[in-house]
DNA sequence: TAATATTGTTATGCATAATAACATAAATCA
DNA sequence: TGATTTATGTTATTATGCATAACAATATTA
């Protein structure tokens, strides 16, 4: 059983962050699931009701998708009574997503949990480590093609 | 054009990660592309010439995915002759993995192409703010779970 | 030898993500 | 104004990443 050497994928820093997101995914996926949320499902939730009467470009644009794949999505939360979709007066295009009681109550459950879940994953972290990392993140974030 | 409020994602860490690696992943993508090989395929490509012999057990291990989706990867690799599947005597269940030159040469090509495009990417941090970040990255990764 | 475990494989399904094409409606421009 | 262009949401389709069940061949163990 000898040990596989991946020094050269260690000289990438998406390695290491692909590496990293999965244990937090892992993690999240399975906080999720007794709730019957997908990642994007909660992720949708959590704008819509900190958003209130946002439309679904807008939507996509923040969770940086295609509007396409959001449709399912939104479908998904409206069918579940979590969200409504009503139609914008002043521009008949669109439809103005609105959290139900059902949906905020839904939040506040899911945001307890996911936040206790993710503070017991990184609990053996330093807070301040943590914060220098996230500084680091926004700034690839932002280096983003066509940005710059 | 109201501006979005994520505040809310942005308590957690996995959701910074998320967005960077994101980032990243589009440029690695577009790196890639001209070589015809998809962010897996490079990843195999890579153990298999640092670690020539392994077999697809080990390498579906290190590389964190299930070994059937490793089968398709491995065949794509094997029909362009980029390495080579040979029966092990001593246990006939099990492959060894080897690149041919041609592997090696592609290895060569595109480790200089996405070091090359990954630096540019990061070119406005600092290296001793990468290799921080790097630190903690790693202690999330060895949270994993169960092996805590 | 019999039971169990490992390796690679096929089949299947779900989740995430991208593109093309379209109907409806709004905005622009000539 | 009317014609063109743009924006919004949708359907359909495809590629990719990832997980599980079931299996044949082989190795290990009890």
């Amino acid at each position: 059983m000898s040990k596989i050497n991946d020094e050269t994928l260690r000289t990438f820093v998406g390695y290491h962050l692909k590496r990293s997101f999965n244990v937090i995914q892992s993690d999240l996926i399975e906080t999720l699931r007794p709730f019957d949320l997908r990642m994007l499902t909660y992720t949708a939730l959590v704008l819509i009701v900190d958003n209130p009467g946002l439309n679904q470009s807008r939507l996509s644009q923040i969770m940086d998708i295609e509007r396409p794949n959001l449709v399912v999505i939104i479908d998904e939360l409206e069918e579940r009574e979590l969200i409504t979709r009503e139609r914008v007066p002043t521009d008949r295009r669109s439809y103005a997503l609105h959290p139900t009681e059902a949906g905020r109550a839904l939040y506040r459950e899911t945001l307890d949990a996911v936040t206790q879940h993710e503070a017991e994953l990184l609990s053996g972290i330093a807070p301040e480590q943590l914060e220098q990392m996230i500084a680091t993140l926004k700034l690839i974030e932002s280096a983003k093609r066509g940005q710059a």
